[in-house]
DNA sequence: GCAAAAGTGTTACTTTTACACCCATGC
DNA sequence: GCATGGGTGTAAAAGTAACACTTTTGC
């Protein structure tokens, strides 16, 4: 049974977060040959007896010390020269996460991880490595997509939070402003509140809420 | 660079098409262990310096006899004991056609290949070899979701068809009725008349539609 | 009291849903 | 002329977009 190929496999992983009213994404400074310098997305390649989730899982934690955050498949990649070493095939996977809980450097392996702001990271011309330019673009349309359907953006955020906070992340999403009260009276159904509210701006309170379970 | 897996590629193909009203996949009868007498999916081991897409394409031809064929990548499944035999990690691609092109057993290579019923099969045990009842129920649900904001169900049908013709597909599509007037209206966008008429039916013709560009 | 941002109410417009009816053909 | 399925019009309901206004806080 040859012929046919044994390429190795990797994970690579596009961890969004939103900071400063941005969205952003975790990447890693090359040090090692090839694309020595460039930025890259955090991966790992796929063990032995393990998942692709599992590794997904795992890089995850090596690179930005999380656990227990929302990823999902995203697209796996295997045109011939993306890896200029050897044939290796990419998995890609998506995740969401608040900022609040990133710990950057938390893994041992590389050392230069750091968030950047994804739509100047797009419209500039910075070289990146390997095809991941590709899929950072693929990433961030499968991002605005999901959110009108989905209850992704809730994923930027802690448990409790309150509804201009969630605006801003759906407008960051979305890349367009929305309307407040038509935006309220939209999410009114998948929420809840806490009896908490904020307190110490110069301004009118607002409430925590929560997402709503089902 | 060793401790990590080099696995065996495979690509698992999920052709759909309509025929006889109902919404059919493409399935082999195996003939050979494991899983020897089940039904599987047609696919082929990714050969060394072929693409995924490459494979998937290569695939269709062998063994549908088709080319140029609608088709984009689903998922990749990467469980342990997928495979019994050893570490295989499957691309799955999802593909559509028009019944009348298909052409069965075109492939050399594996014979007791036939059109299922999906919904049928679905409902049923039949076993069915590997994790491929997870891949069929997967692009079931990916096909009906792209039915409602894509035109993907214009690749069921030949370049000329009737628009009762196009309500029948979205409907099997979409497993529910449609009313015919809103229907119409909903698709005029995306369709140009020819000037041709059916003929021969003890009822009135009906207009000959293409899709229209863009 | 005033600035600032939270929060609500109302109206016009667009899209969706449902149904009723008319039309062209073969037998 | 009648059965059969193709093709159109209309009106109620639901959903969306836009804007104006009120409320609560800190200084």
């Amino acid at each position: 049974m040859s012929g046919f190929e044994k390429p190795m496999i990797a994970v690579d992983l596009l961890v969004f977060t939103i900071k400063d009213d941005r969205l952003k994404l975790v990447l890693v400074q090359r040090g090692e040959e090839p694309f020595k310098g460039q930025l890259a997305l955090p991966g790992v390649f796929v063990r032995q007896g393990e998942t692709l989730d599992a590794a997904a899982q795992r890089g995850v934690a090596e690179e930005a010390g999380l656990k227990g955050i929302y990823f999902e498949q995203l697209y796996t990649w295997g045109s011939l020269e993306r890896d200029p070493r050897s044939r290796i095939i990419s998995v890609s996977y998506l995740s969401l996460v608040d900022s609040e809980r990133i710990t950057l450097n938390a893994g041992e392996r590389t050392s230069a991880t750091a968030l950047y702001d994804v739509e100047e990271l797009l419209s500039s011309d910075t070289p990146i490595a390997f095809d991941h330019r590709e899929m950072i673009a693929y990433g961030r349309e499968r991002i605005k997509n999901k959110t009108e359907y989905t209850r992704i953006a809730f994923e930027f955020l802690p448990e409790e939070f309150t509804l201009p906070q969630l605006q801003r992340v759906y407008e960051i999403l979305l890349g367009k402003p929305l309307y407040k009260a038509n935006f309220r009276r939209k999410i009114a159904p998948l929420i809840e509140d806490t009896n908490k509210m904020t307190s110490g701006d110069a301004h009118r309170p607002s409430k925590y809420y929560r997402q709503k379970p089902e």
